[in-house]
DNA sequence: GAGACCTTTCGAAATGTTTCGGTAATCCAA
DNA sequence: TTGGATTACCGAAACATTTCGAAAGGTCTC
């Protein structure tokens, strides 16, 4: 070979700590992060580090291959008690064993014992080579993830509850054209008093949702009556039968309601049996999510479904490519939501 | 000290090279699962290793501190798709949070690329310095579970198909006595013809269920009728419903049902529902797991309650341990099960 | 059957990491 | 002030792992 290339000297350890003045064992130690180390040695350490350009073993593994074997991502969830976060997890590790990845799983919900700082998780992250995070909770707020984002981790939010930022990079659906439809279908079949029981107020989706309510209703040129915009829940059960509750005060009774999830409607749907309230002969009732429980449950509950496995898939996916380093064609993500009619709406009683 | 201990020399590298007949590297390889040994060299290395006593330092770095942060423990699932699999999930995570311990969850369900074959896995599980494993599927024989105990990884194993084997630690309920419960619940109500629809056939769990049922029946001198043992399907939804549409081919049709799980008991209210029979007027219906889903369903269900969530702490409690090389008192942890009557059962109709 | 080429297996040497003990600085009680 | 105790920092030596090429044996081609 003629071209030989000038081959400048591969830097290692022995080099780096000539040149720094110190022993290759103390390089080692700075490289791999152990605790004894003055500050001093070790920023100096750094620096000759840096200029050479040394890549440790573990690094010049991990540099190659984003993606295959051996990548761990991690996955913060709330708790595992909704069916949304269950079918949203559902995709991610689905999608995770087809890549060959690896997922850790941690919930940030009761009995954390030490919820560490931002700073302290993103540190550890580096350290153990994780690839990056996807988040599917409220326990971060922006500014937290901008300590991730400082130290190029690859993030993924899960339907943020702050609007979208430039910032972050975030998977959701179209919630606002699926809270829209979901209103369109009852008013096609008759309704003119619908309700809106909603979850977290302050959520981006749930905005989106009652705005998309709001517009059809006006569209069609029904009156929005704040009475029937019940607010200040979760996307809990419970929220779904304190809702209820909360309609049943009113007088002229709505003849449908719109639910901010599943998990409210079947909430309301409980309730409305115990007081012997029919769905859908006497009340029809639609939900947000199209979880699996919803069809299950008696009657099977109309819904807009959101794609939440390939939600979760497509989180999975952006982590990863942030991580080989590609470029992303946009920040923020949204799937298609559609309309599943099934049995729990029906025309209202005469 | 004059009580010094003789203090044989621990064992390197080197030396169980020596005395193996081959360099250090190549016994290096053999620990840390290379491919470019020879099986015969690997096999003569391996016995010089156990008799020996070698530990790679990875091994003795997770021997000593498993349990505090940085722990990384397993866990493997079928799919994320029945309530019981999320519950025990649940467990599992919230113990961990607690425990500041990390869970990598991996579902071996459909989807996954190229399920590693366990010698693979456990090679894998030593590199990264995992401390064990708890696996809640069937993926795993008994015999590749043992690849994992060659290894000396932690492994417990939540309801084992096979019967527990003093090799394998596990994690279960009592089962039979509470399908007994679940049998004499329905016998004092009044029922006299009571079917039972089981989950998978083999499963030591569903054995020990249908031997508690019979023993109830035939402890209050109740024929045991054979066709009214549904069997042949799966702990899920769609074998409630098969398994109710089976029964109703019969004459004397049974005046309650005991099902296998929670899914399959709302598999068969899902059915009984389309076919105009009501819960509990016309049938009665008791499930088993006790999980939420049925406590929310309409009408709520009777059930046998499995600590569900407890089983997954207990499993993640036996794991650390195991890996912190404490001694088990037992290999086999049974919790109590408890009978939850709610609405779904009632004296038969007259 | 000769040669080119590949594959498997292994170890020497190069490289990286850990253990452990020494040194010096600091702290503290007398 | 002094002497012991404690701590932070560092490197020599011991240990482990990786790289890379050599040797041995195969396979394919002509």
């Amino acid at each position: 070979m003629a071209t030989k290339i000038p081959e400048r000297p591969k830097p290692t350890l022995a080099s780096v700590a000539q040149q720094a003045g110190v022993s290759a064992p103390t390089v080692s130690k700075v490289v791999n992060g152990r605790e004894d180390v003055s500050p001093q040695t070790r920023a100096r350490v750094l620096a000759v580090l840096e200029q050479a350009g040394y890549q440790s073993p573990l690094q010049r593994r991990s540099a190659g291959s984003a993606g295959g074997a051996g990548t761990v991502v991690e996955v913060v969830i709330d708790v595992l008690d909704s069916a949304y976060m269950i079918e949203v997890l559902n995709g991610i590790l689905q999608f995770a064993a087809a890549a060959d990845v690896e997922t850790l799983v941690s919930v940030t919900g009761r009995g954390a014992s030490d919820v560490p700082s931002p700073e302290r998780r993103a540190q550890r992250m580096l350290d153990e080579g994780r690839a990056g995070m996807i988040v599917v909770t409220s326990a971060f707020s922006e500014a937290q993830l901008q300590a991730f984002r400082r130290r190029k981790i690859p993030v993924v939010v899960i339907d943020p509850l702050n609007p979208p930022s430039a910032d972050v990079v975030s998977v959701g659906a179209t919630n606002w054209a699926g809270g829209k439809a979901a209103t369109e279908h009852l008013l096609d079949l008759g309704h003119r008093r619908i309700a809106y029981i909603g979850g977290i107020e302050k959520a981006e989706c749930n905005q989106a949702r009652l705005h998309g309510y709001m517009a059809a209703l006006m569209a069609r040129g029904v009156t929005v009556d704040p009475q029937y915009i019940v607010s200040g829940g979760r996307f809990r059960r419970e929220s779904g039968v304190a809702g209820f509750q909360e309609l049943l005060k009113l007088d002229p009774l709505p003849t449908a309601i719109f639910a901010g999830s599943d998990t409210i409607a079947l909430g309301v749907l409980s309730e409305a049996g115990r007081h012997g309230i029919r769905v859908p002969e006497d009340i029809s009732l639609i939900g947000f999510d199209g979880t699996k429980q919803g069809a299950e449950s008696v009657p099977s509950l109309s819904s807009v479904a959101q794609p939440l496995e390939e939600m979760g898939r497509a989180a999975l996916r952006s982590v990863l490519r942030q991580a080989r380093g590609e470029v992303l064609d946009s920040h923020r993500v949204e799937l298609a939501t559609h309309l599943i009619a099934r049995d729990s709406t029906a025309p209202p009683a005469a």
